[in-house]
DNA sequence: ATCATTATTGATAAATGTTGTCAACTATGA
DNA sequence: TCATAGTTGACAACATTTATCAATAATGAT
């Protein structure tokens, strides 16, 4: 059960080349790993399930960072604040993050222009972006 | 220029003492360099800072802890994902970080519970809480 | 103010986490 | 198929965080 659906494997292939990187067996490795679990997982997570299948960790670190860059990877907080990443579809959005089974869904369309219009005028600070993430239960654990 | 109105020191000894710890020159030193810059600090920073002072790093890193704790250093990220504390009042807040001098004001009075219900009503996800930072230009670098 | 109690400190070491290097390798477009 | 240029992983170098512990000092009670 993951996320969001399937990514196809050409779409990111294509996201990846066109910025110049390539799409290797490796990068698709963590891709997939990322696919399968929608808790996500911190970094040593990540190095630690790959290591079996003899990939480095200085891998781990350049795919995360390329996926995050190319929008297919945010981060959420845990309870201790450290951040684990999450597949995601790239562009703005708001991660819903379940307190028990640590699921992230995506969440796209909620609108904040009205709150950041009410902080402008009571704050003079001139909003341009936010990063927003929520905490509860999902449907399968309330 | 402080982001929050100075603490009274017998309020945050209070704090302290409370919980079963002590108000120490150490610890009152760290939270002076909060108190004086709004834009806050990485842990490198405060450590860096106040190591003329012979504060070792594990007191920074353990008053850090208990700063939060107490509720009185919240995080926000900078540019790279990386975390700044940033001095704050106990309770839950919001931040808006300005993106030219990295300062940070505390919002506390914003409501989300409208989105809240929204979401609830939209995914499933029973919402019990939220972190939300906002990324802008203040006032003065506007 | 003095004292006994008990948390705190900082130096050091140990453990983790992250980044740099580079020769061998391989995905890509022509 | 081939030349080009990005990628890999082992390893080292570096950075960050936590653990230890004897000496010190803040606290509440007296
Ligand atoms: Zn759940
Ligand atoms: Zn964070
Ligand atoms: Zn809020
Ligand atoms: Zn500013």
């Amino acid at each position: 059960m993951n996320t969001i659906d399937a990514l196809p494997k050409a779409e990111l292939r294509q996201q990846f080349n066109k910025t110049g990187l390539r799409f290797t067996p490796q990068r698709e490795a963590v891709w997939r790993l990322f696919e399968s679990d929608p808790a996500g997982f911190t970094i040593a997570q990540v190095t630690a399930v790959l290591a079996p299948q003899k990939i480095g960790q200085a891998t781990v670190y350049r795919t995360i960072r390329a996926l995050q860059d190319l929008g297919y990877l945010k981060w959420v907080h845990d309870r201790s604040g450290e951040h684990r990443f999450v597949a995601s579809r790239p562009g703005h959005s708001h991660m819903l993050v379940c307190r028990l089974c640590s699921k992230a869904v995506e969440c796209s369309d909620c609108d904040l222009s009205v709150l950041e219009k009410l902080i402008a005028s009571q704050t003079g600070f001139a909003v341009e972006g936010h990063h927003l993430e929520f905490f509860g239960l999902c449907p399968e654990c309330s």
